[in-house]
RNA sequence: GGAGAGGUGGCUGAGCGGUUGAAAGCGACGGUCUCGAAAACCGUUAAGCCUCAUGCGGGGCUUCAAGGGUUCAAAUCCCUUCCUCUCCGCCA
């Protein structure tokens, strides 16, 4: 949510914004009309309910010197019902106000670039050497077929089209991932670990930011008000909603693995194919909660820890960041990570990080209170994938291949496998 | 899912429908005392919004889990929902 003062005092600010964003920008104007009208029945709707407060302890006074009140009460009836009406009126006004509000992006940080789509995206900076092969690169989907590391077929089968269904070697190595990246993130940049719930509800949804206007994006229940987690920074993010963080203890970090579920409605085709875009998909998300005037850095520094997790699986990646056009609801500045991928020939992206700064803090009320000047301010949260694990599989699969048909596993995995190379024996 | 108990300020915990935004205690902060500290004593100690002044600040409204209702007036009465605890049922 973005700030209404801010708004109110800088309007031109938040237009410039939401066209960078793609958006037309009028929707300042409409908040800013109907905030005006909302504030004049706020006052009015002040008055008379400080004049019915004040007239009421003037009846309780009275009563007890045992006096009679029946002309006030008939009076005071009739304010009563006044105040009752304009109550509504204010509500509905209210009402309106905050959807609209709820409904704008953040603020982007001046530093986006401009551009309506990911071509852009600005590119920062690569790693790592494409490989040049003695033979034709296989896709990971069928590397995964000659070694049985997953069955799309079966997955289909128990539960629809995306839904995938690791074996074998496959299995083994999501688990391995999963418990990788975790053990790293909290041993080497010092993430506390959490395990969240795979369902959210629906103020933890709006908090992050995905509601309203991102409702279809998630899977709903039929028997409750609930939501099939679309990524962990949705729970990890909401865990200190209503609540004042210690300013001393800030920044905090989190890493929680969750499998995140998607509808991606309409989703299919040419870059849909094998783990490329899966309604279900594992990931290990980092968030962190800062103080306002580190977020900044401490962006640069989440990118850096995700960055880790690829170089240490050794696959070549470039960071790009996000123009206007491509940046998530919720960020005011974003990044995201893009490993090669040589079976598909295309570079897949595997992580996205992003400063959300007050956004969600703002819709969750988290806050702290800055010893400076005493006074509690919201804290900024950021989220990063450290990284999602499809097309890192994918990648991984495809980077390793070997001639033989084998697929040489990255040093770092090699405790958490047991063996140094994935091969159909 | 069934039965019961309960949800009040940073915490513990009072609160006959009418100066109760809320006693008391603890904690925290400031002060007195002290060479310093502890103890003791004194004082301060919620947030949000609107508005005036925009330097401190002043005025008003809202908030006692959430939402609705009764009433001139609700922390207090009624309804609904959520959450916590205990017992039962079901279950990996």
């Amino acid at each position: 949510m973005i700030d209404l003062k801010y708004l109110r005092d800088h309007p031109e600010v938040v237009r410039l914004s939401l066209r960078k964003r793609n958006h037309s920008g009028d929707e300042v104007d409409a908040v800013l009309t109907l905030d005006e009208e909302w504030r004049r029945l706020f006052t009015r709707q002040n008055n008379l309910r400080a004049e019915q407060k004040k007239r009421s302890e003037e009846i309780a006074t009275r009563k007890r010197y045992k006096e009679d009140v029946t002309a006030e009460l008939a009076e005071m009836k009739e304010l009563a019902q006044h105040v009752r009406e304009l109550e509504v009126t204010l509500k509905e006004k209210e009402e309106a106000l905050q959807g609209l509000l709820a409904r704008l992006p953040n603020l982007l940080h001046p530093s986006v670039p401009e551009g309506s789509d990911d071509s852009a995206n600005l590119f920062l900076r690569s790693w790592g050497e494409i490989p040049s092969l003695s033979f034709t690169p296989l896709p990971h989907w069928e590397l995964a077929k000659r070694l049985k590391l997953f069955d799309l077929e079966r997955g289909s089968k128990v539960a629809g089209s995306g839904f995938i269904l690791y074996t074998g070697w496959g299995a083994k190595l999501e688990r391995a991932l999963i418990n990788w990246m975790l053990d790293f993130h909290g041993r080497r940049h010092g993430y506390q670990e959490v395990f969240p719930p795979f369902v959210i509800n629906r103020e933890t949804a709006f908090g992050a930011g995905k509601l309203p206007d991102f409702e279809g994006q998630m899977y709903t229940f039929t028997n409750a008000d609930l939501f099939l987690n679309p990524t962990a920074e949705v729970p990890v993010t909401a865990l200190f909603a209503g609540e004042t963080l210690k300013a001393e203890e800030l920044p905090l970090s989190y890493a929680a693995y969750t499998a995140c579920f998607r509808r991606e409605a309409g989703a299919a085709g040419k870059d849909t194919r094998g783990l490329l875009r899966v309604h279900q998909f594992d990931k290990v998300e980092l968030v962190k909660f800062t103080r306002p005037e580190q977020s900044f850095d401490e962006l640069e520094t989440l990118v850096r820890d995700a960055e880790e997790i690829v170089q240490a699986l050794e696959l070549p990646y470039q960071v790009v960041e996000l123009c206007g056009g491509d940046i998530g609801f919720g960020a005011a500045k974003a990044y995201d990570i893009n490993v090669w991928s040589p079976g598909v020939g295309k570079w897949l992206e595997v992580s996205s990080c992003s400063n959300c700064t007050d956004f969600q803090a703002r819709r969750l009320n988290t806050r702290f209170r800055n010893p400076e000047s005493g006074k509690l301010e919201f804290v900024h949260t950021l989220n990063g994938s450290g990284v999602a694990l499809p097309r890192t599989v994918a990648a991984l699969l495809e980077n390793h291949q070997q001639a033989d048909g084998s697929v040489r596993l990255p040093p770092a995995l090699v405790p958490y496998m047991g063996v140094e190379r994935i091969t159909s024996a």
